[in-house]
DNA sequence: TCAAAGCAAGTGTGATCACAAATCATAATC
DNA sequence: GATTATGATTTGTGATCACACTTGCTTTGA
């Protein structure tokens, strides 16, 4: 019986072949539409329909339906009752709601990565925030995709160093939610040129680093916290003047 | 002009006639696997599957497999990499991370709600406890499912108060989780005829009632606590036997 | 002139079909 | 006799169609 040498050959094959994996049409589109509204690529309000997507991204209608279904679920749209599918409008207490959230969960969150992450850890986070500062000093053209997707790395590097299996899809929830909202507020630290955010990532790799759980919740809720203060001011004087 | 009239008997009707509201298949298909899931209807790691579900529900595969695809973003189910799909499988560390979740969470809504529920508020839920205490005067037949029910009423009466509509549907995922799980163990109890629950539910209502933030929070601590201890020291032993 | 009725285009929902992949049982081969 | 190959059945996925509802515009009537 050559059982011992059949397996050993097919453990070879494997070694040399990447797994393909089967990634469904519907999985694509789910991804893609996450992208674009965490990437804050649709804006509060906006109404999107099914065919109007499928055209977009060249299907049918049949993965496009399902894919807003979970994202309906997710609260990252929301079903209006013509049936017709939205991005969720941006309120005050909407943002606040959505602030309050967020720094009670990613919190928890970086507290339990803070006694979890290795050097090894750390230093992937450290090079992420590298390539930012590369970026940066190239200020000619500035990118707020790219920062946009630097920042998510940043943040999710971290939490999925927590261990949670039920925490992490809830901040990826989270982020889906308040990802059409601050945006805006992205943008427009980016255009200021401002070197602030640079300051708060550096307090919670410190934090981190030093295994410092507490300082390290209280960094990344400031840091969570500027956009949203941002643009609450803004949405509150746009709607006293929206009010004169 | 008859305008003012005519608008007059059209208020008039519209006193007369109760809104009928439109619900699709899918929405009701939804809620009812929500309800099995809840309710613990379904074992951990069993299979599920369109066709099976449609022909029990008396329905096309159409709605059910949308239903499915929403109950796998909320992790209420899992997609297996043969495209299965199944109710997760109960392990420790999952056992822990829920619990965890759920007392970080459902603490925070009830932290919330204590200032915000009124004498209104608090009535209503004495009247869940009332017919809970009356249920279980009545021992001959125990009715699981109808106490699964209550028990869910009088924890979402608390959470609806506490105004966060981004809480909500959070707590909802984790029950939707953790349903499968606790079933056995809220089974037990009630086959034990123990009157343990109806003390920790008083608790929580008196922190409550006195606005007292952090007692209701340390008091519901302990009630979500028990039936995952309770799982969690069977689990061990049951694992400790197989190890054997 | 203006409001209400009517028509037409667009949209979501559910059913059915076609196809590919997985699973299981049976048969063939060493 | 155990293992691999083969075939049938089952299952998920995507496409297409039919239907009902919404929406926006045009037309009609007062």
């Amino acid at each position: 019986m050559q059982k011992a040498a059949i397996e050993k050959n097919n453990e070879a094959i494997a070694a040399q072949l990447a797994p393909v994996g089967r990634e469904t049409v519907q999985d694509r589109v789910y991804s893609e539409l996450r992208r674009a509204l965490i990437g804050g690529l649709f804006e509060p309000s906006q109404v999107l329909t099914i065919r109007g997507l499928a055209d977009a991204m060249v299907t049918s209608t049949m993965p496009v339906r399902e894919a807003l279904g979970r994202l309906i679920t997710e609260k990252a749209l929301e079903a209006l009752p013509n049936r017709s599918v939205r991005v969720p409008p941006i309120t005050l207490e909407r943002l606040d709601d959505l602030l309050r959230a967020r720094i009670l969960i990613e919190g928890e969150a970086i507290a339990l990565a803070a006694a979890r992450m290795g050097p090894r850890q750390i230093a992937t986070i450290e090079t992420i925030l590298g390539e930012w500062d590369e970026m940066r000093a190239l200020k000619h053209k500035k990118d707020v995709d790219r920062e946009v997707t630097l920042n998510q790395s940043f943040h999710f590097e971290i939490y999925r160093s927590c261990g949670s299996a039920v925490l992490i899809p809830m901040i990826e929830s989270l982020w889906l939610q308040s990802g059409p909202c601050i945006r805006v507020a992205i943008y427009a630290f980016s255009e200021a040129g401002e070197v602030d955010t640079a300051q708060y990532h550096r307090r919670i790799v410190e934090a981190l680093a030093t295994q410092n759980a507490r300082a390290a919740r209280e960094a990344l809720a400031a840091d969570i916290s500027r956009p949203f203060t941002f643009l609450r001011s803004k949405l509150q004087s746009a709607a006293s003047k929206g009010q004169i």
